[in-house]
RNA sequence: GGGGCGCUAGCUCAAUUUGGCAGAGCCAGUGACUCUUAAUCACUUGGUUUCAGGUUCGAGUCCUGAGCGCCUCACCA
């Protein structure tokens, strides 16, 4: 029949020969009756002897032919069915249409009766057909699939296509956002948008992204976090406010991040950070039981459990635990640094005090944290948004909580001393002459706002990402977003 | 950015160890077959082995460089 044994080319060679039998390739609308699954339902609620005719549409996937019938499979969006055509009960010019110019991978139409088949599979019984879209590349192969993790990256349909498991994996991350959002809708909060294009980035120690806006000629970074802006809208008397988007870091791609990444903050007037703990426990909670069916999950093979109460520890007494070091007892960073040294732990320097903690955790007691657990009270020179516990100069409210190693979210008492935010400010700026290059900026405007009265408020983020590697138990953090960013090839 | 591994037909993979005609399955094409479902049977097509150089009588295979990806270390959440 055709010349080539390109398969592109031998479908456009089809496309002729449909416009020779005045067959549109493209038809602009179809009706239908039932969806696959809607299908396969309705014959099985259907009395004893009931003929029960459906029109069904979607990919051809899978196609038998025998000479003078053909079995296939068309899969929607809802699962898949199988059609039957006898070519004696279909007509000649339809049976020849299907056996000579559909291809695997085309959208088809067709109405018949549906029946069940000897090996027990119900199946429509083709008495019309049509063509609703023409497939000119082929699809991955039916068996193996697409394994090529760069494939799958950058042609993501056909991994949706081929892949059930990647189907699955962003159903339920469809699903888990959907149950965030219904339980802090339920909760009374407030889903609110803030710019993503912002004069002064802030609320989180790292690089942004910087663009410029022509019309204003000035420059604009992509935010790194919410956190000023969703803090001005508690000020403004919104008590109880969430935002769910996208952030954006400068900074390296690994297995667990990605440059641009889905967060979600949310802002509670007249509450601390112990209520905060109880939320992202019962949030949690709630989502894995919306979205899996249980609040006990598996991770890499280790059960984890996310009922509530979570483990709640101090930073103190997770380091004195895992590390024999007592921060209390280490104040200075070179009196640390010594400790460390004796216990031969292995760090590498650091600007300050704080950081030195927070490495000496990161490297040796983060990835013991397999339960859920609630790691409290951080060092004041890494957090200058989170007010003090009461009487200390040194530490702040502050908790991030992990899940399987992971760090999951980050929590405080928000500050809400104007006078005190000024001059916290006043010390990242002095850290940053001192060689931290990951401090964050002044932002006057932010503290006129504070300066106009904020209420008493714990504040949360949650990377969303992360917790969809979790509840689909996924080790990188590309496997959970439909389009990783790639080099341009 | 450093280190390791990978890239062969539309897809999934062999051939690389020890340099010697680049292969299979699926897909596609032709034919047979009116209950198949990884349909079956027969025959057939399909390759710039990621790219650019080099060594060699001869390179998918060895060497150099580049591209892209994955893992890992560093940095970050």
């Amino acid at each position: 029949m055709t010349e080539t044994t390109d398969r592109r080319e031998q479908r456009i060679a089809k496309l002729g020969q449909l416009a020779a039998l005045g067959i549109d390739p493209y038809p602009a609308r179809v009706h239908y009756t039932h969806t696959a699954a809607e299908a396969l339902a309705a014959f099985e609620q259907a009395a004893e002897g009931q003929t029960l005719e459906v029109e069904v549409v979607g990919r051809l996937v899978s196609l038998r032919d025998m000479g003078k019938s053909s079995f296939a499979h068309l899969a929607d969006g809802s699962g898949r069915i199988q059609i039957y055509a006898r070519k004696d009960v279909v007509g000649e010019p339809s049976y020849e249409l299907l056996r000579r110019l559909f291809d695997l991978g085309d959208f088809v139409w067709c109405k018949g009766k549906l029946f069940r088949t000897r090996t027990g599979e119900v199946t429509v019984e083709v008495q019309a057909l049509q063509l609703l879209a023409k497939t000119l590349r082929p699809l991955p192969e039916k068996w193996h699939g697409l394994k090529d993790v760069e494939a799958r990256y950058r042609q993501r349909y056909l991994d949706l296509i081929a892949n059930e498991d990647t189907r699955r994996v962003f159903i339920t991350r469809s699903r888990i956002i959907s149950a965030v959002r219904r339980y802090l809708d339920e909760h009374g909060f407030l889903e609110v948008e803030t710019p993503v294009l912002q004069p002064i980035y802030g609320g989180a120690n790292a690089r942004p992204f910087t663009t410029h806006h022509n019309a204003l000629d000035q420059t604009l970074y992509l935010r790194i976090a919410d956190e000023l802006y969703l803090k001005r809208l508690i000020i403004g008397g919104l008590d109880r406010v969430y935002e769910i988007g996208h952030n954006f870091r400068n900074e390296g791609i690994d297995t667990q991040h990605h440059p641009e990444f889905t967060a979600i903050e949310i802002y509670q007037a007249y509450a601390d950070y112990h209520d905060m703990m109880r939320l992202v426990e019962e949030l949690h909670a709630y989502a894995a039981q919306q979205a899996t069916g249980s609040s006990v999950i598996t991770y890499q093979g280790q059960t984890i459990d996310l009922t509530p109460p979570w483990r709640r520890v101090t930073l103190r007494d997770l380091l004195l635990e895992g590390t024999g070091i007592d921060i209390r007892q280490h104040t200075t960073y070179d009196s640390l640094w010594a400790a460390a040294l004796e216990r031969g732990l292995e760090i590498s320097k650091q600007p300050n005090w704080g950081k030195l903690v927070d490495e000496l955790f990161g490297e040796h007691v983060q990835r013991t944290l397999v339960q859920p657990t609630f790691m409290l009270d951080y060092p004041i020179e890494i957090s200058p948004l989170a007010k003090k516990v009461p009487g200390s100069q040194d530490t702040v409210e502050r908790f991030e909580f992990f899940v399987a190693g992971m760090e999951c979210g980050n929590a405080f008492t928000e500050l809400n001393d104007p006078l005190d935010q000024r001059e916290r400010f006043m010390s990242q700026h002095r850290l940053a002459q001192a060689g931290d290059d990951e401090t964050q900026p002044l932002d006057e405007d932010f503290l006129t706002a504070m300066e106009h009265g904020m209420p008493p408020t714990g504040g949360l983020g949650i990377g969303i990402d992360r917790m969809v590697m979790l509840l689909t138990d996924q080790t990188s953090i590309r496997e959970v977003i439909l389009f990783p960013q790639m080099r341009s090839k």
